[in-house]
DNA sequence: TTGACCGGTAGGAAATATCCTACCTATTGT
DNA sequence: ACAATAGGTAGGATATTTCCTACCGGTCAA
């Protein structure tokens, strides 16, 4: 339900880049990459679940994970009026340097 | 140093929205629009400037907080590779949407 | 100089997070 | 039917978070 605390721990950030990168995947191939037990990752995956950031399918004897980007969009949308403040500082940091004599 | 530890809490995002709405700040003009007692939010604001998103500039017996948004970019580069997840999926949206029968 | 004010630190309580081992159910293959 | 496999749940240890009250030092104003 809270996508940016379930976005906190860098263990399930990398948990969404695997599964951005490989596409959908089985419980075991995730925690393979993880020094920790799989059910460790199981509350891992719970929380992104929770938080609506991927979504289950049962496949035989194993649950297929995927990713469910959407969520992410309350991110992006709450960095937005932000944006400008970082481009204005930016663009003073650019000023400064062009205003530098060449080396 | 976490950015994305300190966005996790709803208290945090609300000072940084505050400073943005209203510029630099006093502790005792954030503390007045939270129900918490002032050295939690010392604790918060401590937790932001770990994480470089806000300064502190001492002004008399005052401190004035300000935002700092360039971490924040860490956050919009790490979204950006999930951009295209969500857009094709709107994009997918759009297409059932309109092959929908006029109501 | 002294009292009031601003805001941080100390230390503790309670809740939550994060890991573990042990165990359970469901499915598959022999 | 039975052994092996996939993966979740239970329950516990420990660490971290988040709040509090009490207190402290620095600054300002009378």
């Amino acid at each position: 339900m809270d996508v940016f605390a379930a976005l906190a721990s860098p263990t399930r950030r990398e948990v969404l880049r695997l599964l951005r990168e490989r596409g959908e995947q089985p419980v075991q191939l995730l925690a393979d990459h993880f020094a920790m037990r799989r059910p460790s990752l199981s509350e891992h995956l719970r929380v992104l679940k929770d938080a609506g950031l991927v979504t289950e399918r049962p496949a035989g004897r194993q649950r297929l994970y995927s990713l469910r980007p959407e969520p992410l969009r309350e991110v992006a949308d709450w960095l937005t009026p932000y944006e400008r403040f970082w481009r204005e500082r930016m663009a003073g940091l650019r000023e400064v340097l062009d205003g530098l004599p060449d080396d």
